[in-house]
Parts: structure tokens; C-alpha cells; sequence
DNA sequence: CTGGGAGTTAGAGCGCGCTCTAAGTCAAGC
DNA sequence: GCTTGACTTAGAGCGCGCTCTAACTCCCAG
């Protein structure tokens, strides 16, 4: 798979692509074909595909990095793993409900403004 | 109020009351003592309260200074305003929505870790 | 043989939201 | 009188996550 091919599917840029390599998101660099090009596998492209999940979700690229490294060092970082990924969890549960919370306020303005539109029309 | 104590109240450093307000977030610039130091009043706290909901939830800059225009250019913005917070609340919805579904991925992960944590030991 | 198009690299640049610095003023307390 | 501390300003700097540029290679179609 060509990395035109790989953003495509991920809705990552190339240009994204490249960094997040650089960045050591990548679990091994791709392999290149005989021009040069970075040719991704499937596995690649499944990964990058976990990784845009993760960032969608607010994981910095730090911590991708971190969890990243974690996979490349295998099998016995499955603790270590789930830790991270339970760090995160709490974050995006924190997230959500700050969201559900100004999401209260926001709504009280809404219907405030609706009264007053009404009240003058 | 001096910007210590409605740093204190809102959370926020003097310096970022100080960048909203150049920023252009305030409804007007906070009145100044003899001394030229500004002196909030609870009208300004209580704004300020607002933006940082605002702020927690996502909205920027930008529109944030969009919004405190229209509350600035007073009662007939009031259609203006209610599309503006409507606006932000759908930002809100999808992010919601999209922390929600990566959540089952990061659940789904964390889960076949627990497994294979069990597996092995 | 000449474009044009897709890829490569190293590294610069950018937009956002702060965050901090430097240099100054002022008031209160020792 | 002198220090300390809270404030003031204009403007620089920073961390993040991209995003783009410049200069290059390669390959293919006309």
C-alpha cells in the first residue's frame, strides 16, 4: 500500500503519516520498495488506524509514543499497556463529563435566548 | 475585585484574564482604582465564569470573541447569539458522540489485556 | 528527451492558547 | 528612606500537532 493509499483510507495527510513515523508512532518503519517508497502493510495500515482512534479520542502524541514503544517491546508489557490505556480511559470519561456538564449551561443560554425571541417578536 | 482574587475564583492565571481581555473577550474593560489596577466587578466575575465554561468545552477563541461582540451589541442579537451557542452545542454532541464510540475501542483493549494479563499468570 | 506526477528528505513555519519576561509604578510596613 | 509585593504594559516565547517548502529522485506517457 502506497502512503497516498494509506491516507486515503485513515483520513491522515502523507505529510501526517511521515511525522507520526518520525514522532515513533510507527511499530517498525515501513518497508520501502525499490524506489524508495514506503510500502505499508496491512498490519500498518491497521495500526495507524488504532492510532488516529486514539488521538480522535485527545491521546497527545507523547503518550501514543509511549504506548507505542510498549507494543514494539512485546509481550510482557501487557500491564504496563493496560495501564496506559486505563489512563486514558479516565481522561476521555473525565471529558465526557465536563462536555455533559457545560453541556447543561449551554442549554440553560439556548432556552433563554429562545424565551427572549419569543417574548419580543 | 482585584485580578488576583477573580484568578482566584475562575481558575484561570492573572495573565490569561489579562490576555481575554485583549483578546477581546470582555463585555467591557474592567473599571481601574486610583492606583490603575482593575477592580472586577461581580458582572465581570460572573462573564468571566461563563467564558471558562465555554472554554472547558471546547469553543475558541475566536468564537468566544464572536459571542461577547454580540452580547456587547445588546438585545437584538439575541438570534445571533442563540445560533452561536447552538452551534458550539453540536461541536459538543459529536464530541460526545466520538469519545463515546473510541471508548468502546479502548474498553475492547483494555479487556483483551485483562485476558492476557490472566492467561499468563 | 521532456514533462508531469508521485514519492523522498531535512527542516522551516504556523495557528492556537496560553505563559512568561522585562521594565516600570505604586502603596504599605519596617 | 528602603524593601517587598501586587499590580501595570508591550511584547517575546513556548508546547502541541500538524502542515508546508525546497530540493531532489524516479518512473512513465507522449
Amino acid at each position: 500500500m502506497t502512503i497516498a493509499q494509506v491516507a486515503q483510507r485513515t483520513g491522515l495527510s502523507a505529510h501526517t503519516l511521515r511525522y507520526y513515523e518520525r514522532a515513533g508512532l510507527m511499530l517498525e518503519p515501513p518497508p520501502r520498495g525499490d524506489n524508495g517508497h514506503r510500502r505499508y502493510t496491512e498490519r500498518d495500515a491497521d495500526w495507524i488506524a488504532l492510532l488516529t482512534r486514539l488521538r480522535a479520542s485527545g491521546m497527545p502524541i507523547a503518550a501514543m509514543r509511549r504506548y507505542a514503544e510498549l507494543v514494539r517491546r512485546g509481550q510482557n508489557t501487557y500491564v504496563a499497556r493496560k495501564e496506559l490505556l486505563e489512563a486514558h480511559r479516565a481522561d476521555m470519561i473525565a471529558k465526557i463529563e465536563q462536555l455533559r456538564s457545560d453541556l447543561e449551561i449551554v442549554d440553560y443560554k439556548i432556552d433563554l435566548y429562545s424565551r427572549r425571541i419569543m417574548g419580543e417578536e
